[in-house]
DNA sequence: GCCGTTTTCGGCCCGACTGTTTTCAGTCG
């Protein structure tokens, strides 16, 4: 998509605007990044089927910024940019990437001292040149100094797999801190967004003191970046920033709210807030003249209050949620309890650490009806895919094994799609088995029109019934193959199958904005865990909030629906 | 630069912490 690349360009323009003193603008410039790397729709597809007028009805894009961008998306250029790019050296913007240099320093870094780049800046420091400027000093030379270090160490924003063992070890920690009545994240982690930039805590505790002492001192702690009596900042020993916010009871709520973002939603909030004579903050929702507190304990009050419905932290993202909780139309999201089985799960017959027994009780252990064992299929060699004779001992075995078990077990397949989009097993096999899931695993370079094609073509196979992980990618890994998701959706709309949600942290695929979109097109929802042991089962609640951050609710879902309803959206006589 | 049943001009979310300062600017979230 076009989108992510202007706004990165809407961004680097903001940097240097705010580099050459300019105000305002730069933040007009950032929210329309913010909404173009929100929008569900290729802004190239929006120009192209509405003009320039549908660019600039676009909240947040005007007149000047729909120029550049239709600009951009017919020259591939915008002059404005090259010509601020003339203004200040290239390299002056990657300054304000560091910890503690904004905008104002690294102007001033660069007419004083030259400064143009990562390198001019350590050199700098070694020379103690930085100390010297006025208004800097030597602690702040020090702190640049740290700043860089992190800088040179964390490249990429954590994924949420990591940050939540985290968050929680953290929480533990405090919680045990005598007179603490509230301990809990906020932030993207209480979103669920797929990748957290930093870690947020909240507390609520009268002794600051006892509490800032606890966290600025636990062993996983790197560096205290700032101490106070309401906020600390920490970096931990992995180079995750990590703040703490001490509160009192009475704005526990606003202080969740505030800290739990995103900023859009909490912007549009305090705009609605002063609509209605109030203004809020994170210690509560105040009358605008007198002061006086009208509500801030709860995050329900306040939402109330603020005339609309409450919403669910995966659903602020201002993408409409707050109109939608104004005219009382959010979606009732689907939760972890509304699941009653998964559809994806290795054993050891291919990539998997357990046996099928293991795995079968395991998912019956966590209550579900019934459980899908989708072993690899005979053209992946790496993971031990199944050859034909191995899955039709695989299904005898099972079938011999449900006589134990109350929980049913399903027999599937992650069957490969190969190059010219046939499945990896013949019809004779695939007609065997309850569920087939049909997945992308090699050729991940091909082009964007040859990837559509391979997987249109699958999804024409009447036997297939989920599109495993549709995009291949790996978070901070590997980036999703191309491909056109609206002809995919388009395709799997007309043969009527199933988009998967993978719920594996590293995967989340299809991610949020794909599932807001798949929905668009009247699909339906597996979230499978993709399990390769035991442990991982569980790893299915981060793809229900992966849906549920797609506005998905239970209905979408096909993992909530009994056998008999399974059997249907699968095409089985019965299951 | 964007936006508008108060406005087409004059606002633009709000506050904590730090360091370098004698009252505040810069940075961050």
């Amino acid at each position: 998509m076009m989108n992510f690349e202007l706004a990165e360009l809407f961004y680097n323009i903001a940097d240097i605007l705010e580099m050459l003193g300019v105000a305002w603008k730069p933040i007009a410039y950032r929210k329309a990044a913010r909404q173009l790397e929100s929008l569900s729709k290729d802004i190239k597809d929006i120009y192209e089927e509405g003009g320039i007028e549908a660019v600039q009805d676009i909240p947040s894009i005007g007149e000047s910024i729909a120029k550049k961008i239709t600009q951009y998306i017919e020259t591939g250029k915008i002059d404005e940019y090259e010509k601020l790019k003339a203004k200040l050296p290239e390299g002056l913007a990657k300054l304000l990437e560091i910890e503690s240099i904004g905008p104002k320093r690294a102007a001033i870094l660069y007419k004083k001292l030259k400064i143009e780049s990562i390198g001019d800046l350590k050199q700098a420091i070694t020379q103690n040149k930085i100390a010297k400027l006025a208004g800097f000093g030597l602690k702040s030379q020090q702190n640049i100094a740290a700043g860089l270090d992190l800088f040179q160490k964390s490249k990429e924003r954590a994924s949420l797999g990591e940050v939540i063992p985290i968050a929680n070890e953290i929480i533990n920690i405090l919680k045990k801190v005598p007179g603490v009545e509230h301990a809990m994240p906020a932030g993207s982690v209480r979103r669920w967004k797929e990748t957290v930039g930093d870690l947020d805590i909240l507390v609520v505790s009268k002794h600051h003191k006892i509490i800032m002492d606890k966290f600025t001192t636990m062993p996983i702690v790197q560096r205290i970046l700032a101490k106070g009596k309401t906020k600390s900042t920490v970096i931990l020993k992995n180079n995750l920033q990590t703040d703490v916010r001490v509160l009192e009871k009475r704005s526990f709520g606003a202080a969740l709210n505030y800290f739990t973002g995103n900023v859009d939603h909490n912007i549009t909030l305090r705009r609605i807030a002063i609509e209605k004579g109030y203004k809020l903050s994170e210690y509560g929702l105040f009358d605008r003249k007198t002061g006086k507190f009208i509500a801030g304990r709860t995050e329900e009050e306040l939402y109330k209050k603020l005339g609309m419905r409450y919403i669910e932290p995966e659903l602020r993202e201002n993408r409409g949620e707050i109109n939608a909780a104004i005219s009382n139309k959010l979606p009732k999201l689907i939760t972890l309890s509304d699941i009653r089985g998964d559809l994806h799960a290795h054993t050891k017959w291919s990539d998997g650490t357990n046996t099928i027994e293991q795995m079968v009780r395991a998912a019956q252990d966590l209550g579900y009806e019934f459980i899908c064992i989708s072993d690899h299929s005979q053209t992946q060699a790496i993971a031990r895919g199944l050859k034909i004779g191995q899955i039709i001992r695989q299904v005898a075995e099972i079938k011999k094994l449900q006589k134990k078990f109350k929980i049913k077990i399903l027999i599937g397949s992650e069957v490969d799609i190969l190059s010219n989009g046939e499945l990896d097993f013949p019809d004779e096999i695939l007609k065997k088995l309850d569920v087939v899931i049909g997945s992308v695993h090699s050729g991940f370079k091909s082009s964007k029109e040859k990837m559509t094609q391979r997987v249109i073509t699958a999804l024409q196979n009447k036997y297939l019934n989920i599109l495993g992980h549709p995009t291949g990618r790996l978070i901070n890994k590997r980036n999703p193959y191309e491909i056109d998701l609206k002809k995919v959706f388009d395709a799997a709309a007309q043969n009527k199958k199933i988009m998967e949600i993978d719920s594996h942290p590293a995967r989340l695929d299809l991610k949020d904005e794909h599932i807001l979109l798949a929905k668009q097109y009247g699909l339906k929802f597996a979230i499978n865990s993709d399990a390769h042991s035991v442990e991982q089962l569980k790893l299915l609640e981060f793809g229900v909030h992966s849906a549920r951050r797609g506005w998905l609710e239970a209905g979408d879902v096909i993992n909530t629906y009994k056998l008999s309803g399974l059997a249907k959206t699968l095409h089985r006589t019965k299951l």
